[in-house]
Formats: structure tokens, C-alpha cells, sequence
DNA sequence: CACTACTTGAGAAAAGAATCACAAGGATAC
DNA sequence: GTATCCTTGTGATTCTTTTCTCAAGTAGTG
């Protein structure tokens, strides 16, 4: 009936949702080097996983590739931002001006990628009032109204983890729809807010324990040569998380 | 025979490890509110999780609870802490002193940790010398040797996407275990070098995803009152990455 | 135009993870 | 000391996700 290629709307896993991200990461890193057309298994292993893997992922929206050829990348590209719903820009708000608030207002692949924060706060007198990036600091009492009156949709929290709850709940009666929280801690939100916890302890720890509870790995010894031997044929690693 | 309650080394998922620090989260912040004891229902509850998903996950390092009782939270936390090895200090360089590097260099939290960092690099010859929370910026090239000197173990990249390559390269070849790479670019090492991906791309993605997919959620409208109603009964959302 | 070489897409099978249900163990009250 | 109540730890079950396998489809070659 569509021309469109019809996506079979089945319940997708979160862990393709991810994945999908981080092929359009290797995938734009290939249009970069001018390269137009991969088929599954090369960018199945430049992305840790298995070729399969990247075909089902990729069939839970539609039929992006030609039988016999592989997967025109920029083609691609598109088809899963479309997908995702990340093909256009994303207007959001940011609560908590510290380090890493102000890391994120700065970060460029942030806004190239069409994330764009249009208001910040932070509840330090002190900040009030302050400029950063172009961007005027407003107390968090004022988060509800601007936030209704932007109309934003999702919003950054990089507070410490005692004032996450307390930004989560402003943002919440303001209307938003998704969080991502950089604070360590959990935050309760009503059902219809979506969070996602962005956890470097989590990631530390997953670390520390792989390195400490692997021996299987614990190779003798290793000079420089034998690791630049390594350097482009060993596995990026699986992308789970 | 032993006295410690026998771990069942068997293979323990990836999931178990990102819970876990998870409830270190939580157990911590009721610590704070000086809890003593908490069962595994109440447990799971702050975390978003099924409380048997709690005992089974303990399970896979032994026996931390008292039947009938529940668990003491501070014994908990070190018993969790102990068995993943972030019980004690772990010292750390950085390459890619940017917005988000400096961030991470003063990041209170991850030093409270007992993530140290001991030397900081960067590529750009404006930024060499200059210091940051104390350290001083040294050049890429010099990663090697200061790694081995150091005998570090574990590195964190903050590079642009384009040159977290060459800096994992360098870290690889100056010894480090264990990287985790904030850069939107995945990176090879070599087989014995463990790589956490931080990517924030992959969590807006979903974010956006869940926003404009979940239809299901879609409840005609919610007033303030109705939301703050809300704020303390619902789930968490679930840990998953 | 038939034939070969490749690659996708999808059903089937396998592996893995979460949940359930309950026996075992410990604390407390009387 | 005995009975009752409560919660853990774990085997069994169910559900989800990944991997395997191969038919269907496309481009290029002689």
C-alpha cells in the first residue's frame, strides 16, 4: 500500500534503541571518510556486535538495505534518525550551572546534533543572573513557568544528587516529558516523564570489576609492538551498557 | 570452611554489576538518613527494580542478609563496594582537557570515590603547562612514559570524537587496563583493555525514542495537583542502562 | 540471457535474564 | 522452650534477546 517500507510495530527492545545510536555514530564517522555504501557484517564488527544483530535491529523499522549490496550510509543515516524521531531539533532546558551543566551548554556535538538548550537554572543566588554561552541563569522557581512557556519537552539535570529531586519535580509540573539526569541519584517523576540516568559510577564500576575479575584475560606480558600488532583487529568490545 | 560467606563464582551479567552500583547509590543515600536495616522489597522499590531481581543479584557474591530481618545497610554497602573492588582508592589519568575533562578533573563525587586523578593530558600546545584543580597539563606524547611511571591502571578520554583513537592508543601502550571514553567515537585496543562507552547521544536517543513512540503513555492531560499526586507512588522507571 | 557471487531479511533455535514460588533460617513474643 | 512471623536465598519457570540458518533478491559477468 506505502512506498514507505513498512516497519513492523512490534514491541522494540531498549537495547536496539541503543544500538541504533551508536551505528549512526560509526555510520556518520564512515560518511566523514567518504565511504557510501557497507554492508552489515564490516559495520557489525566496527560496532562490536554481530552482523545479524545490526539486520534484526534494523528490521524493526523497515527494509533499509539492497539484497546483494549492503546499506548505503547516508541512506541509512537518515532512515534510523528518522526512526528514532531524532532527525530534527530538540529544544530543552538544563537545571544545575555547575562543571558539568556548563560542559553540556558548551558541548558542540550536542547542538550539532540537534539538541539545543534554551533556558538554564540553578538555584545559587549567586549564579542568578550570570551568562553562560549566551544564555542568561534564572532561579529554579521560575523553571515551571518557562518551561510552559517554551514549551520544551525534555530537559538536563546536572545538579548534585540532593537537588536532583527537587529540579525533577519543578520540571515535571512544568510538563516535561523526558529527563536525562546526570545526578547520582534516583528521582521520582510521574509515570508519563521518562528518565534516563547517565551514571559514570556505573560505567566505573563495570570497569574496576571487569579488570579485577578477569583473569582470563591476564595476558603474561605485552610490549609496545604486540599491542600495536593488536591496535586494528581486536573487539571494540560488545556495545550492551 | 571458610568464614566469608562463599561467593558462587559462576557467570555474573553485566546487568548484576550496573544494578549493583546502583544500589550503592541508594543504600548510600539511606545511610545518609541514617537507615540501618532495609529489606529487599523497599530496597528494590527505590531502585526501580523487582525485589527478587535484589537477591538474586547479591546471590551471585554471597550471603549479605539475615532472614527474617533484612539487610544492615552500612554492611551492605561494603560488602557490595568489596566485592566489585571499588572499596579502596584508584588512581586514574585523563586525556582531553576540554569542558567535560575539566569537569571530570573537579568532579567532587568521583574523587569521593575514590576515583583519583594523577595526571592530565592534552594535544593542544596552548593548553600544556596550564593547571587544572592542581595538575598540570601535559602533552599527549607523553602519556607512555608518565602511565608507566605512575603505574596507573585506569584512563578516562574527554577528546574530541577524533582523536580518542590516538589517545587510547597511547594509553594502551603505556600499560592502562581499563578506559572510559566520554568521546562519541568508539576506539580499538587490544584484547586485555576494557572499554566503558559514556555516550549521552545513545541516552537522548532513547529518550526521544520513548517520547514519541510510547503512545500507550499518553494520558489526555494532568494538572499540577494531579502530577504532584504522582510524584511520590510512581515507579522510578526501570535501571537498564 | 543464464550463471555466479553476495547480501539482506526473517523464521527457528539457542542462550540469557528476569520473575515466581517456596523451603530454609533466624528473630521475637509469650 | 515453643510457636509464630518475617525475609532471605535458590531452584524452576517464563520471558526476552541474541545467534543461527537459509530462502529470496540484486548486481555483475561471460
Amino acid at each position: 500500500m506505502t512506498d514507505t517500507p513498512q516497519p513492523k510495530r512490534k514491541h522494540i527492545p531498549q537495547a536496539t534503541i541503543k544500538r541504533l545510536a551508536t551505528y549512526v555514530q560509526v555510520l556518520e564517522s564512515l560518511a566523514r571518510d567518504n565511504v557510501s555504501v557497507i554492508s552489515s557484517n564490516p559495520l557489525a564488527e566496527a560496532c562490536g556486535v554481530q552482523g545479524s544483530q545490526i539486520r534484526k535491529d534494523l528490521a524493526y523499522f523497515g527494509e533499509f538495505g539492497i539484497r546483494g549490496v549492503g546499506y548505503q550510509v547516508n541512506h541509512l543515516i537518515s532512515s534510523i534518525t528518522s526512526s528514532l524521531g531524532v532527525d530534527h531539533e530538540w529544544p530543552m532546558v538544563l537545571v544545575g550551572v555547575g562543571n558539568l551543566g556548563k560542559a553540556m551548554i558548551n558541548h558542540i556535538g550536542f547542538h550539532a546534533h540537534g539538541f539545543h538548550i534554551k533556558a538554564i537554572f540553578d538555584c545559587d543566588p549567586f549564579k542568578i543572573g550570570d551568562k553562560v554561552h549566551g544564555l542568561e541563569v534564572f532561579p529554579t522557581q521560575e523553571i515551571k513557568p518557562i518551561v510552559e512557556k517554551l514549551g520544551v519537552e525534555i530537559a538536563v539535570i546536572t545538579t548534585p544528587p540532593e537537588r536532583a529531586q527537587r529540579a525533577a519535580s519543578y520540571l515535571a509540573e512544568g510538563g516535561i516529558k523526558g529527563i536525562l539526569n546526570f545526578a547520582p541519584a534516583r528521582i521520582k517523576v510521574p509515570d508519563h516523564v521518562h528518565v534516563e540516568y547517565v551514571d559514570f559510577f556505573r560505567h566505573m564500576y563495570n570497569l574496576i570489576f571487569n579488570l579485577t575479575q578477569d583473569p582470563k584475560e591476564a595476558k603474561p606480558e605485552r610490549d609496545a609492538m604486540d599491542i600495536k600488532k593488536h591496535l586494528f583487529d581486536s573487539d571494540p568490545g560488545q556495545i550492551r551498557d
